[in-house]
RNA sequence: GCCCCUGUAGUUCAAUGGAUAGAAUGCGAGAUUGCGGAUCUCGUGAUUCAGGUUCGAAUCCUGACGGGGGCGCCA
């Protein structure tokens, strides 16, 4: 790496003018001017020396020019006395050359080669609604996949599904007593809203729907299971159908069935000494092991396990599962001070477990209204979503004279593209106010923006071919700013996976789009008379591989054409 | 009342303690029938307030004000 020779020249200039020792960094500045690497070394050693930060930097740059590397142009002092350094018209060159023999592969890194990891998301609620809510962990909990995987791990992905409690109930109740007809998940998640409506308004009805959620537990009654088997079959095959259109493949399925009586009798084992009785429930006091934390109820006093307690069973099962290395949980924010008691308890419980084990937790998608809620039935669902994204796309994809093969299926990978974008571009664990117009564009900032200059690089490829320019990596063309950005890709794709941060490979990939596209309205690059045409040509393969790459690595389909 | 998260152009978002706080959108002005105008160029406009730490603060600390979430038997 050109950056730990920079580091290591300094180091050892800094050592032969008596300044060893200094802890200084390197680093892209933020403004192309100022280079490709930038050290602050000047400024920390005056600080501790003495003297002028400009002087000494004038002096570490003289030594340093005695033995440049020929992957550097030139260093310069800059401002208060930052050291730029600039990288040759070689270093770029050979860079671009690695970018297209590496093809598909640029990008990858071996940071976790040998790890298993698993990640859990999306986790929707058989008899709800799949709202916007999930549509938001889906869609970062897969970009987090596929950073992490492209980081060398083995990902499995998972899923967990809360398939009983009293949300159950409530819609089977209200099924059973009004008679309601399912026929799709929606009638299902229908009868979720109107049974919590009941359930609240009406004293009967809630005595009916605890007596179906014993039922439920207890099983054997033929109406109940009926239909508590349809909901669940109805709202779980229209589960996969978003898993499919957002592009997500789980590889193990956890019901909350399963995670509720292991997670009881694991806090039953250990009452006395990890967890302790109060009014009747079983509780952990968080509070006893840090301050920040506080108390909660592990097992009610009807002894039925709370989310809590499934949490801490379902660590384990996935465990003997599959014996990660690393467990990922993507969660809303709401659960995260539960989450914090939950990885406590699990430090006493499964040590080895709890180290492994990373809660990351994303914003809401809320409405300008307010907070969303399937209780009352003011949600989003994901599905009208798609729908309407679909639909504005189709008005432009009917306006344009190209030839679509499938319009139907683009239309769907743009809105798609645009939606996941309008999530994946800011840093995770903020909210987004929801507000269609607004969060969905498909001008600048957007996914179709990235498609588009995708399609666009790919288009000029074609012509290339067809006009026999073949790509070569030259060094007659000054460097571009695509240059200066293409060989960052590695560096970025490991710094989003160890932040967690699908946003930072957002940023890249917009930057380095706007600087094809800048470049583009500058340059002709396919013409036979212009001996660097073969040159701007590999510019352009190697912007449309890393564009490529990058989208996969947020889970966002590249068309070919649009 | 207590705990956690959070306050950046009109709006939606960026900015590993670093340099002139970046984009997009909106608004205004433009791009020779030149490889895709879902594009490009120019202009406009922001760190809630008050202290502190630091050579250097949107970023760290303290306080005020505003927003969100959570505070034992739902998840």
């Amino acid at each position: 790496m050109i950056a730990d020779a920079i580091k290591g020249q300094i180091s050892h200039v800094l050592e032969s003018l008596g300044y060893g020792g200094t802890i200084f960094v390197v680093e892209h500045p933020a403004e192309m001017t100022h280079g490709d690497y930038s050290t602050n070394a000047a400024l920390l050693v005056a600080k501790e020396a003495g003297g002028d930060p400009r002087e000494l930097a004038k002096r570490l740059v003289s030594e340093i020019s005695k033995a440049l590397p020929e992957e550097i142009d030139k260093v310069e002092v800059a401002d208060a006395g930052f050291i730029n350094f600039f990288l040759s018209r070689k270093f770029f060159t050979d860079s671009l050359k690695t970018t297209l023999e590496q093809g598909e592969k640029f990008g990858k890194t071996a940071s976790l080669v040998g790890k298993k990891a698993m990640v859990e998301y999306t986790d929707p609620n058989p008899f709800k609604e799949f709202h916007i809510g999930h549509l938001m962990s889906n869609t970062i909990g897969e970009a987090i996949s596929r950073l992490v995987e492209w980081s060398g791990a083995e990902v499995r992905r998972a899923c967990y599904q809360g398939d009983v409690g009293i949300h159950v109930a409530k819609a089977v109740a209200e099924k059973l007593s009004s008679g309601a007809e399912w026929s799709a998940s929606a009638d299902v998640a229908r009868s979720y809203t109107e049974g919590s409506r009941k359930y609240e308004e009406d004293v009967s009805f809630r005595e009916f729907a605890n007596e179906v959620n014993r039922k439920i537990y207890a099983g054997g009654d033929r109406d109940v299971h009926g239909a508590y088997d349809l909901g669940k079959k109805l709202t779980l095959e229209h589960f996969e159908k978003m898993y499919k259109t957002l592009g997500t493949k789980f590889d193990f399925y956890f019901f909350e069935s399963r995670s509720a009586p292991f997670g009881k009798k694991l806090v039953e084992e250990r009452i006395g000494d990890i967890f302790e009785e109060s009014d009747g429930a079983i509780v952990f006091r968080g509070e006893r092991h840090d301050a920040k934390l506080h108390t909660r109820v592990f097992l009610t006093k009807d002894k039925l396990p709370t989310y809590e307690a499934k949490e801490l069973g379902l660590a384990k099962i996935k465990y003997d599962l599959y014996p990660y290395d690393l467990s990922i949980v993507i969660t809303g924010n709401e659960v995260s001070d539960y989450f914090k008691v939950v990885l406590k308890a699990m430090e006493l419980v499964f040590p080895d477990l709890a180290k492994k084990t990373n809660h990351i937790s994303h914003g809401m998608l809320r409405l300008p209204t307010g907070k969303m809620s399937s209780r009352t039935g003011e949600v989003v669902s994901a599905e009208w979503l798609i729908e309407e994204a679909k639909r504005k796309v189709n008005e432009k994809i009917e306006a344009s004279d190209r030839e679509i093969a499938d319009k139907n299926a683009l239309a769907e990978q743009v809105a798609v593209a645009a939606i996941k974008y309008s999530i994946l571009k800011q840093s995770p664990g903020k909210d987004i106010i929801f507000d269609f117009d607004k969060s969905l564009s498909f001008e600048g900032d957007s996914g179709p923006y990235l498609q588009y200059t995708h399609a666009r690089a790919n288009s000029i490829l074609e012509k290339a071919n067809e006009a026999s320019i073949s790509p070569s990596a030259g060094d007659n063309f000054p460097e571009t700013e695509m240059e200066r950005l293409l060989y960052r890709f590695p560096e970025i794709v490991e710094r989003a996976e160890k932040e967690f941060a699908p946003n930072i490979v957002v940023t890249f990939l917009v930057e380095l789009a706007g600087s094809f596209n800048h470049f583009y309205a500058q340059e002709q690059i396919v013409d036979v008379g212009d001996k660097n045409s073969p040159h701007k040509v590999a510019l352009s393969v190697a912007v449309r591989n890393v564009l490529k790459n990058g989208l996969k690595i947020l889970g966002i389909s590249a068309p070919e054409r649009m």
